[in-house]
DNA sequence: CACAGAAATGACAGCGCTATCTCGGCAAGT
DNA sequence: ACTTGCCGAGATAGCGCTGTCATTTCTGTG
């Protein structure tokens, strides 16, 4: 009994019901299903309504792996980032992907936090899901890299920091010019002594460089530094600050990688008694949420994260809807908060 | 001239370069290709090697959209978390993640944080992508969710939570008896005064139900309560130390429902000079990284984050490999790390 | 009332890949 | 020598959707 069915049900279709079901059932042909979905202005409002009842009583859920093959485009946007698990990222891609999915895109996440694993197989692995856009954090790819995303022939924004030759779009603020601008601030409050917790992170590196480089043209030169492993932490705030005070910092401020380092120089601070800022300032780097509320108050260096994102999503979604962008590099800027730290 | 292009380019092919492309040039069928990248097993290493080179030559991606749609099998597992920016949630997905990544699978994340969006909207959204697994937080789900979900055919892992009656599997714990536990604590050291500060997350208030229960059994009555919004942070957790104080505790004991609020209330109360914890102490909930070296550092209830993303991942892949799993209710537990704070 | 033009719908052929079946060739068993 | 079975490789037919015409139906105009 049944003899065709060997081959009708080579692949066994499962109970998912599909647009052509739909269709049947409401009496009309599959591609105004499709049209009732992605272009509901071109059908006729009986038609769409009918339609409607029959998605709604069937519980269809298109398949966007047919969609994206057919229309060659997937509605999926990559994005590399350091980690997740580290606010400084999150809050960017929170904003991006928001912008993003209003757009009715989504966004996959590529964490390229662990050192085993490079960069181009991360990219490789999200190319593959044929996203329509990229999103990257840095600006420093190897040349496979480059090839690999360019092949792709998708809008690229590179983020967190600035070239003049970006591959396609770049969002992000200029480390030197913060190195410069913190060095200035740390001049103008007379510190005797400076000493510097950092990650050995390239771009927290560019920036401590450029901090130096304006303070010893005047003539600062009691400088105390400690590089600490790269996902910064609150512990290892305290470790870099133990470190330093036991080189022989007693007075002066602390400059940090990041707010969360800053968080763990003040308490290890805190927890020798020392008076803040007037023994020890603190000057952190970001801006978090946080920042504002600690105790005491953390100075810092602003980056509005939620800003990054936003630019990226708007500059991608832009170039894939062809619309002119009219900044390829796009530079979001910073300044500095004075607060209780310092 | 070419006048047959007009038919066969009705997809402009561009330059992105295919199986079939490679296959040509390897001088073998696309089916080989495709084995000798999935299966590579069972092509002979001589196929292979050549395969290889022709795929390294032309910067061959496979396109998993086409893949995924034949084989039925996205290779994708989509993950509903609250927050991505928020170390809880992300601490767990980033291991979650990174034991599917091994097995050959991405993590597409929804962000359900937004109230204005459904949570069976964005479960539609991620089912759309048609995902081999899908992790949840929590386990309350509306029946139309519950409907999607069972309709879509694939193992389901709840997380975060504990039910008798998981969708399909829960890797979590018991709100309440982390409740009786910190109550249990909280009377050992014979505080006088109990304050709460929580948000109004249905599990935050669970918790807290449960500490009250034993505290008014045990006759202590001196409660202070505070409700602060949703996402915990610092900020939060001074506002909320600050309202608890003015409405008159002035010794004893809070408890929070965040690490991240706790480090707030250590904040308020330092900047109020109280010490602590002669005069108050306080308690957290999750053990976050920072716990341990905030000043003073923090008592809290210690949750392995990252073994629910590694158990929430073991139990889909044994789900998807059609191993059987040992159970279907997994409890991670928790237990009472006692440090300064207390 | 005929007819251009718009509006609504449909037929068809793929998108790039893999499941399934088929087949030739070769070593081992009888 | 002949069968058996396995190994490696290929042919074929979709997976579920959408781009591109083609067709039908409905306006409004002179």
């Amino acid at each position: 009994m049944n003899k065709n069915k060997s081959t009708t049900d080579r692949h066994r279709s499962g109970s998912t019901i599909t647009l052509d079901n739909v269709a049947k059932i409401a009496g009309v042909s599959a591609i105004t299903v499709s049209r009732a979905i992605n272009t509901p202005g071109i059908v006729a409002p009986e038609t769409l309504k009918k339609i409607r009842k029959v998605i709604d009583k069937t519980g269809y859920v298109p398949n966007l792996l047919a969609g994206g093959l057919a229309s060659r485009s997937s509605k999926l946007i990559a994005a590399i980032v350091p980690s997740i698990a580290n606010l400084v990222y999150s809050s960017t891609i929170r904003l991006f992907s928001k912008s993003l999915s209003n757009a009715g895109y989504q966004v996959i996440l590529g964490d390229s936090g662990y050192p085993e694993v490079l960069e181009e197989e991360l990219v490789r692995t999200v190319l593959s899901r044929r996203p329509d856009g990229i999103f990257l954090t840095g600006v420093d790819h190897s040349p496979l890299c480059r090839n690999l995303l360019f092949a792709a022939n998708i809008p690229i924004v590179e983020t967190s920091d600035l070239t003049p030759s970006p591959l396609d779009i770049v969002v992000g603020f200029n480390h030197m010019d913060v190195g410069h601008a913190v060095a200035k601030f740390i001049l103008s409050k007379k510190y005797n002594k400076v000493g510097f917790v950092t990650t050995n992170d390239a771009r927290a590196l560019l920036r401590q460089r450029a901090t130096l480089e304006i303070l010893s043209q005047h003539g600062v030169s009691d400088i105390y530094s400690t590089t600490v492993p790269a996902p910064t932490s609150l512990e290892y705030g305290r470790i870099g600050a133990k470190q330093i005070l036991e080189e022989g910092f007693d007075s002066g401020v602390i400059f940090c990688t990041s707010d969360t380092l800053a968080q763990g120089v003040l308490a290890e601070i805190q927890s020798r008694n020392l008076p803040i800022p007037d023994k020890i300032a603190v000057i952190g780097f970001g801006d978090q949420v946080f920042a504002a509320h600690t105790y005491p108050a953390l100075t810092t260096v602003r980056i509005d994260r939620g800003r990054i994102g936003q630019e990226a999503a708007d500059a991608l979604l832009a170039r894939i809807q062809n619309r002119p962008i009219k900044n390829k590099i796009i530079d979001i800027g910073f300044s500095i908060i004075e607060r209780e730290s310092t």
